[in-house]
DNA sequence: CAACGACGGAACGGGTACGTATCGTCGTAA
DNA sequence: TTACGACGATACGTACCCGTTCCGTCGTTG
């Protein structure tokens, strides 16, 4: 029987050399040094550095995501970027989501992981919040759930991670409020 | 004397294996193979890793985009994300460019020869597309060229990069009267 | 035609990681 | 108390890469 105290180290260790180093530098070995345990321990949980990483992220898309229902539509896209701008300030989700984003270009199971445990839920949260907004009438009909989450998350995620700089005051407020302007505007 | 085209040979080099496995699985010896070349050249030229990459990026710095002069704050928008689509959707760019982004969390100097040659280039012109809405009315005054930028690039980086799907037709017609939007909504 | 220098190739010692095997130790369950 | 099995530690042979050194070749310069 497999010592559960030692797995969740691993886990951790895991997490915190894929912040350091990112996946193409991570190593079995580090994350044993890391989690203060043998090798032995590692592989005989898993067969390679791959499956390690694609249990863990196949973990976390089980948590799934609440959609919020605040009532209207700007309080939807604010709550969305709230939860949103948390996780990508977190310092290691905010190095370890970009990091595994660019290996996923070059490994399909991890492309295909990362999809199931984000983008999935987000786009299901995204057409929950329009479907909310057009039976209210704040969205035409048809509205399109996917451009929505672009033009939500896409500015959030340009300012955060690849520009990575500071949030001015009131960023929030003013993106989701321009986020709003957006969707409703007819073409 | 250094001959050019042994040098040009491990520029190109350095831009397929980059693309082809990162920078941090990048080693001088497989980008010296690649160009078909012996160590030596590489080392003759550079001291590093991280020198050769940077010199790579700084020269692409070198080059300057042109601001679009459209006349109109919608086809200012929309030739710069014209420009922008091109470049991501471009496929050694559209790898090496999100990979030395994440590498750039990790390397300051990285982090700067980025921005210089990339980012610095692209507020620049936002500054610009602004500056000329404001003159005409379109926009505001006081409107500010970094939002602008997050609302325009944002989306499309999202899009192209994050989610890695295809545009449908139209969306950049539809982006750049999204963002225009978006950036006239006064609040 | 002679000297020079960059070239590709090969080898160096040192470092790290791979995946596997073999220890002795220690907690647990029969 | 005994048997089992997971544990940490250590070592194995292989592979890759580091940065450097030496070699013989070859084109250019003078």
């Amino acid at each position: 029987m497999l010592r559960e105290d030692v797995t969740d180290a691993i886990r951790a260790a895991v997490f915190e050399e894929l912040a350091a180093v990112g996946f193409a530098r991570m190593s079995i070995e580090g994350i044993a040094r890391r989690a203060g345990v043998g090798k032995t321990a590692v592989y005989r949980r898993w067969k390679s550095k791959l499956e390690l990483v694609l249990d863990l992220v196949s973990a976390f898309a089980a948590q799934g995501l609440p959609a919020p229902g605040t009532g209207s539509l700007y309080g939807d896209v604010r709550a969305l970027l709230e939860v949103a701008s948390h996780a990508l300030r977190h310092p290691v989700a905010s190095q370890v989501i970009p990091d595994l984003l660019v290996e996923a270009a070059r490994h399909p199971e991890i492309s295909d992981a990362i999809k199931a445990a984000l983008l999935d839920g987000q786009r299901g949260i995204a057409a929950v919040i329009v479907r909310a907004a057009v039976e209210r009438g704040e969205l035409p009909e048809g509205a399109d759930a996917d451009r929505a989450l672009d033009l939500i998350v896409g500015p959030l995620y340009w300012r955060l991670v690849v520009v990575r700089s500071e949030l001015p005051p009131g960023y929030l407020d003013d993106l989701a409020a321009s986020a709003v302007a957006a969707l409703g505007h007819r073409h």
